[in-house]
DNA sequence: TAGATTGTTAATCGATTAACAATC
DNA sequence: TAGATTGTTAATCGATTAACAATC
């Protein structure tokens, strides 16, 4: 990857390609600037601006070529470098979570689930085991796996992150409500679901 | 509300409060906006800007009182109004949801799951009942719920939203991956996780 | 007092929008 | 050709950061 694209755009390129999915289930060939920009509510020049970001490039008067698009926004969003993953803690979300196989449409593969309860170890969940967390650093070396999906309680999600400091986990998709303190090796992504709900409920309250 | 609060700085109120939670757990009296800023990898100017939308004010010296801080956001983010919700779609991550108690403290009440398998229709989910979905429009009335959790599989998603079209739903948490084609009158808060995984992967990719 | 921290203004930076020539 | 759409530059807008006086 030549430049890095800011955030934002990157944001609305992974909305672009929902739209793009949905224009091949509509067998529509090209789709304009102004199509995307109205379904999202956003300005149709930045959908332009975004695009040029990309190797793609439209046709005055048609648009652009959708299968084109698509794949250019896969290259860009890395879909083509499979990344595997586990999930620490199989509760209701991380079971869930296991269980959605569209995950690996995106070019993630979980590869094995942790717990502390020993009544979940040696489950199968969509053939996927449930270990151990002590087990965890060992199988990431083995399966090289740099990245976890923390799905356990709050008051554990800190816990959980000092025992891997020395693990080879480098990546952590946060699904808890804590704020992590970690280290400058691992990079935190924070899902916060009940911060994006208060977010949502304030945004369209009176 | 007197004035709108921009997306951005509720959002990171929703960061602080969390960082709260962990003060008070802590036993801590007062925080400064540098331990906030530093937590969060943003600059402490930022905070206490974002603190000036308010009520609180902190104190040269020492900083912040958690509990009014606490207090002052949660006021501010609405924590004090409820809100009643359905779950649409009874899959895996509905049924993790419904599970989630977590919700009743951030003032969202699940009060039922809707799906249109006949086989999960009446199975009682965490104390919710499961009703087929025909039956939303006149139960939203029934127990006053303007807002969906949506978590159908994608090519599901629109079909549902516009069986609601007239119903008096006006909020809708969307799960599902599709961009969703509503009226004026219906606002949507997409949580997107593939979307979000990518941008996660993307930005610490090389 | 000296030092630490807030609150706020000004400066900088980046992102969005508007405008329009080029093109098919 | 006339009309529609891209690609791109310039203008605007908003958000972040820096700086510092006021305060305890």
């Amino acid at each position: 990857m030549e430049k890095k694209i800011p955030d934002k755009v990157i944001h609305r390129l992974t909305l672009y390609h929902s739209i793009l999915l949905e224009c091949i289930k509509n067998s529509e060939e090209t789709v304009t600037s102004s199509f995307i920009a109205n379904l999202l509510k956003i300005d149709d020049s930045q959908v332009r601006k975004d695009i040029a970001n990309l190797y793609s490039s439209g046709k005055c008067r048609v648009g652009y070529a959708v299968e084109d698009l698509k794949t250019s926004i896969e290259k860009t969003l890395g879909f083509t470098k499979p990344k595997n993953a586990f999930i620490v803690g199989a509760g209701n979300l991380g079971m869930a979570l296991a269980k959605y196989d569209n995950f690996a449409n995106y070019g993630l593969k979980v590869l094995a689930l942790f717990d502390n309860d020993p009544l979940k170890i040696g489950n199968i969940i969509n053939q996927r085991e449930v270990f151990h967390v002590s087990k965890l650093p060992e199988l990431a070396k083995e399966l090289n796996v740099e990245m976890i999906i923390l799905t356990v309680p709050g008051p554990y999600a800190q816990e959980v992150v000092d025992f891997l400091k020395n693990s080879q986990i480098k990546y952590i998709w946060n699904f808890s409500p804590a704020v992590l303190k970690v280290g400058e090796d691992i990079e935190v992504w924070n899902e916060n679901l009940m911060g994006n709900f208060l977010q949502f409920s304030y945004k369209f309250s009176n």
